[in-house]
DNA sequence: GTGAAAGCGCTAACAT
DNA sequence: ATGTTAGCGCTTTCAC
């Protein structure tokens, strides 16, 4: 008949011969209608090809079954596969997904994105950009403005918000360990932009992991790049220059990595036996590179499920049994694969 | 006073003595308010930190500003560049975004999707999912179901939709052409899943090249992959297997040619002087290969910018001047970027 | 089991 | 320049 979406519950009441709550208590399958009214009902639906507004019912249930998601550098693998980690997890639960995205990671212009998310009757929200320079500080002046459950992804730990993260601390630590173990002395750390918790609490590992060794760390060894293949390009040919009896290296994430890789070959390095190289993030390609790298594997994708598990039960929570629940506090642990990079008794290449 | 977002624009009404109606005007710009009436609303709307309900507008209003964006695969690099450009250009023209993910690239329930948007009161649709298998047959029932204006990214040309692509074809064509003119003739190809309308474009513009320029193309000369590095090591083994002689080859996605790369650099063969390698997609990393790849660069985050771009013309036009437009059809042109993996005399690493 | 009335928060179309 | 009326399409509450 009509275009879906023209016929509203009223027209479908008034061909069925009932109420707009009877019909709405069958759309929402309420108990309280009888069986023949039920069929009566969802054949005229169907007639119709009615199909209800989401507006209308968030408008009047002041809920929307939404949630918002902020998030950031979507162009990088990292950010995005989190989110896909979301999208899938939010479906299965029933919730759609309001996006947002951070022009830049440093952007502090969080307000009108709070309220649009709000205006817009959101359910929940997940804060799933990076924590970087001072981008957190506006939860100081505006969490109590926030009327839904909010989860920050990526987020150093503080009592009065909850948070869902990859322990990155800890993975430093393993990836250094790792070296350690292999009989390296003399580790160099190529960082991500300190400006980064990740990349901070990357450095504190790599720390921590060589004093717990009786090493020192000196600050020669240690070189800033942004996370990009390019800046691990400089950065590597810096750390060379300034460390060269370098035989083991602790790189911030993947991408830099894969320039590490790029300079040895350039420079007749041998990859491991000369020097020792361990990425971080474990991204798909990194088996394929030469030679393939030991990394640090975090799991992004499940760290956008748990996030939006976490979220659905904290809504649940307040909407159902109408109680404040503790903050939650997850540190996902990420997990070492050993390659070529570090290791010569690996077989040679992904096949 | 009360938290941002409890009051309504009933109590501010009251608050400054005036109707809803001016209000109204005063929140949406509107013309017809005296200056000082309007100053005295914006005061009390800041003192009640009043906050207009997106939901109310878009019941009222029957549209909502929000765009329906549909997208798959946002693990991988290109789906989610282009949702990148999809967020910063509907940002800046003043739109939202509802999201979903399919759950597989060839998914069908297309339905659920499709509803869910238009119960939303969404002003237009941007279906970003590449074109897989019959993953477009749904257009042929459903098209008149949807309400709204709707681009299909990445489509195979038909005049009753619009669309946005990258000009696959032809970026296939000048990556061969590339290896042609560098006096290769012995090109092979590693393809995408031929499921892909992409991948099927990419095969039949290396197929076009070849044969304008006298050459003919054997099935032995291609291999299937399916984008992933992992089946790109398969790929290259058997390309090299059955077609020995092989002296350039056109891959089909740089996460393919890297394996490429490794692979020839476990047996020893030299490259570019033994075999030419192109790639194709440009991403970042694609310069820090070893050696740096040649690559056939789209620009996907332009591709989603362009095509909310057009969105938004289409849905103007359809409520501004209530005309019915012409379907869109654009076609971006990717460009190539010679590096040392074809050409021996291009300097050696990014630095 | 079912229905009537009131309301969710806003805007379009007309008054004045 | 401002107000009134009547919705937008649904759900809640309470009565029957």
């Amino acid at each position: 008949m009509g275009r879906t979406g023209k016929a509203t519950i009223y027209e479908v009441a008034r061909e069925a011969g009932v109420s707009r709550q009877t019909v709405s208590r069958v759309i929402n399958n309420k108990p309280d209608v009888a069986l023949d009214t039920r069929k009566r009902v969802l054949d005229i639906i169907s007639d119709l090809e009615y199909q209800p507004s989401a507006i209308a019912r968030s408008l009047s249930q002041r809920r929307s079954y939404n949630f918002g998601v902020l998030t950031a550098g979507l162009k990088y693998i990292g950010p995005s596969t989190t989110l896909s980690g979301i999208t899938a997890t939010a479906e299965e639960l029933g919730y759609g997904l309001l996006l947002k995205e951070l022009s830049s990671f440093s952007a502090n212009n969080i307000h009108p994105i709070l309220i649009w998310f709000l205006s817009h009757q959101v359910d929940g929200i997940l804060w799933a950009a990076p924590e970087i320079g001072s981008n957190r500080d506006w939860i100081n002046d505006m969490l109590d403005e926030i009327r839904v459950p909010i989860i920050f992804l990526t987020t150093e730990k503080r009592d009065d918000i909850s948070i869902v993260t990859i322990d990155n601390y800890h993975g430093a630590k393993m990836a250094t360990q790792h070296l350690l173990d292999l009989g390296r002395k003399q580790i160099g750390h190529i960082a991500g932009p300190l400006e980064w918790w990740e990349a901070r609490q990357r450095l504190k590992g790599w720390q921590d992991a060589m004093r717990a060794a009786g090493l020192k760390t000196e600050k020669r060894m240690v070189v800033e790049g942004n996370w990009s293949s390019k800046s691990g390009k400089v950065a590597i040919n810096q750390l060379l220059s300034a460390y060269p009896e370098m035989d083991g290296v602790f790189v911030g994430n993947d991408q830099m990595a894969l320039s590490v890789l790029q300079a040895a070959f350039e420079r007749g390095i041998s990859i491991p036996e000369q020097l020792a190289v361990v990425g971080f993030d474990g991204i798909p390609e990194s088996e394929y590179y030469c030679p393939s790298l030991t990394t640090i594997c975090q799991n992004q994708h499940h760290l956008g499920s748990i996030a939006v598990q976490e979220l659905v039960r904290l809504v649940d929570a307040v909407n159902l049994e109408n109680q404040k629940v503790e903050p939650i506090h997850l540190a996902i642990k990420p997990e070492l694969i050993i390659r070529r990079s570090s290791d010569p008794d690996i077989s040679k290449g992904g096949d």
